[in-house]
DNA sequence: ATTACTAAAAAACGAGTAA
DNA sequence: TTTACTCGTTTTTTAGTAA
């Protein structure tokens, strides 16, 4: 079963009172309830308790189930997700402190190639250089990784003589509410995913008066509108 | 697809900023959002555009979609029942008011086979009549209409020498906040889903002191706890 | 009454590809 | 580049039924 889907039978359990406590459910009722048979809803339950979403206990042959903290986990993300959605469609706001890295970003910003694509997305060449935002809260952690997955906007790689340059991808973001810019994703295979690189057409530490480990908000705008 | 699937996918795309406005999405793009493939995600998008939930474009060969009135009363829709499944897990609260049926209720509560099934199920013997409450708001009657798909616990239909007597379905309810009761549904092929019928062992218009057409409220329980 | 297995049917999926 | 068609494959579902 896919998991998304998942959610989906939570929702309809919470909504029999499936917290806190254990509530009989024959999986006649429950079929009902999802909209399914008997046998795919005996089948859902088995698979939401395999996948420890839900306790689940037989009792006089009546299958009972109580949703696990697991499980309420899940809805209260799911619950989240929404109603950011609704406040603030299409834009994640991070907050992260910045540090210094290796100086890798700088190297691959300053390649002419990926620049001359920069400019043509963006519309602005960026300063020879990335900020690197440490990020802290477990949420956005997990933001990351969603939007590192959805990759954004491509940016083609090329090679010259020495080696290959992998495709690149951007988000634009504003950052601290006033800056444009962008966060970029190299498509390597070891990166952390605490760990998000802003672009800018600014000097963001000069411009912002950053140090290490100051605190830095931006917004990311998932996608184009028109 | 199954109906409910749809709504996952449009939280999705409300998230990518699909509200008021147009958004570029390539279902090569989404087929990473969605977590399926670029064809699955052409197909969805095209199904969600035919079920009436977005409106699409295809500009300059890219799919550009939004979500429409509909698609948003959906996700409304799930967003408050997520949040009233949180609140107060297991329990519809209704409000409606007080009318005089044709006294069709009380002949077959009155009906011993029903009576006693009854007293075993909920624990108290019925006043001889049931309370007819007429539900005014949509989204309640709405409710009443899914718990009459749920049916809830079933009590076994009869026939006697002259005729042969349905099955029943009751729910357990608090009538305003204090009286215990129940909610009963007959599995007859013609109803009004604006109406709820009550069963207490009091005769709650005295009780209430209630005349036609005052308000009642009342909470049904949607599973028996343990 | 239940739950849940098996087998067959139905639905969903994605690779290949045309436009 | 796109979108979206066909079609073979996989996955999901349910009817029948045993326990």
């Amino acid at each position: 079963m896919k998991e998304r889907i998942k959610d989906l039978y939570l929702i309809e359990l919470l909504r029999l009172g499936a917290r806190g406590k254990f509530i009989r459910v024959p999986t006649t009722f429950l079929s009902r309830v999802f909209g399914v048979s008997q046998q795919t809803a005996s089948r859902v339950i088995n698979l939401l308790h395999k996948g420890g979403l839900v306790d689940k206990d037989i009792i006089n042959g009546v299958t009972c189930v109580k949703i696990t903290e697991k499980g309420l986990e899940r809805l209260r993300k799911l619950k989240r997700e929404l109603e950011e959605a609704f406040n603030s469609p299409g834009v994640i706001e991070f907050e992260g402190k910045v540090f210094t890295g290796f100086g890798e970003g700088a190297y691959y910003v300053k390649k002419r190639a990926y620049r001359k694509q920069f400019f043509k997305i963006l519309g602005f060449e960026p300063y020879p250089g990335t900020l690197n935002v440490k990020l802290e809260k477990k949420e956005l952690i997990e933001k990351n990784r969603e939007l590192r997955q959805m990759r954004g906007i491509k940016v083609l790689g090329f090679e010259d003589r020495f080696r290959t340059y992998g495709d690149v991808y951007v988000y634009r973001a504003l950052i601290e509410d006033t800056l444009e810019g962008a966060i970029v994703y190299a498509e390597r295979t070891h990166y952390d995913e605490r760990v998000i690189e802003i672009i800018s057409p600014y000097y963001l530490r000069r411009r912002l008066g950053l140090k290490d480990g100051d605190l830095i908000r931006f917004k990311v705008f998932l996608s184009q509108s028109l």
